[in-house]
DNA sequence: ATGAATGTCAACCATGTGGTTTAATAATTT
DNA sequence: AAATTATTAAACCACATGGTTGACATTCAT
């Protein structure tokens, strides 16, 4: 028998990795974040510079995006050197993309059975 | 020139649709959820009835994914059948599938300046 | 007409989120 | 040694989130 844990695993779809991405891209501070650093490095002074927001807000952003492992920083000096990371960003698509792919399937399977009903109809 | 809010939306990335998706996904029940209606149409009891909380808390946590748009509901006499829907999905996937691509150009940039670096040395 | 089933609403609570400001720490520059 | 730069830390605030319970409205079945 399987443990209690794996049971609520099952019920609840749980899975803290995908909390923690999905919750990073929620927030269009961050997704802008990501954004740019997919173009090149940058530090956390660059990052927080064009958002409009305290460099403190900006970092907290910036942390809640390394918890989620879409970002990972190195300390070179006194500057912090922020990169965008992909292996987590990869997890949450495939999710959304095999979400899709039961969605449309089960379209359709119902498309085929409106299809056949339509079909007994006209007989 | 641009009004200031349109600036707005190009430096942060403003989408209040995409927050209300990625937020939508960002907790167990709510993937749960989906992941069930993605199956089949099912009504608030029977959605609620295996995710270990209140009726009301499953029922807020429908209409999260209701102000989303990843889930509609029609009225069936007094049960509220819920179906999920596609569209808002396919933005999101959207946006994960272009990071990425631009994320991995950059890489494939970097990894080719690494090798020119390398032919530079061995010279 | 009663009663059970389905769902909403309102009030409440604890905790999290997103922002601020001010102060402190650490590395560079002058 | 002093000033500047890059960043964290702490305290605080308003509001959102995720959960509970209890009372209410509708609809369906008996």
């Amino acid at each position: 028998m399987m443990p209690a844990d794996t049971l609520n695993h099952m019920v609840l779809d749980r899975s803290p990795e995908l909390d923690r991405v999905f919750h990073a891209l929620a927030h269009p501070a961050r997704r802008e974040i990501l954004r740019r650093l997919s173009d090149r490095e940058q530090n956390l002074s660059e990052l927080s510079a064009p958002l409009q927001m305290s460099f403190p807000a900006a970092s907290k952003h910036v942390r809640v995006l390394e918890r989620a492992k879409l970002v990972r920083r190195r300390i070179v000096g006194r500057t912090h050197v922020c990169r965008a990371e992909g292996r987590p960003i990869k997890r949450a698509t495939l999710w959304l993309e095999r979400y899709c792919q039961t969605l449309e399937s089960n379209f359709q399977r119902l498309d085929a059975l409106l299809e056949e009903l339509k079909a007994h109809d006209t007989k």
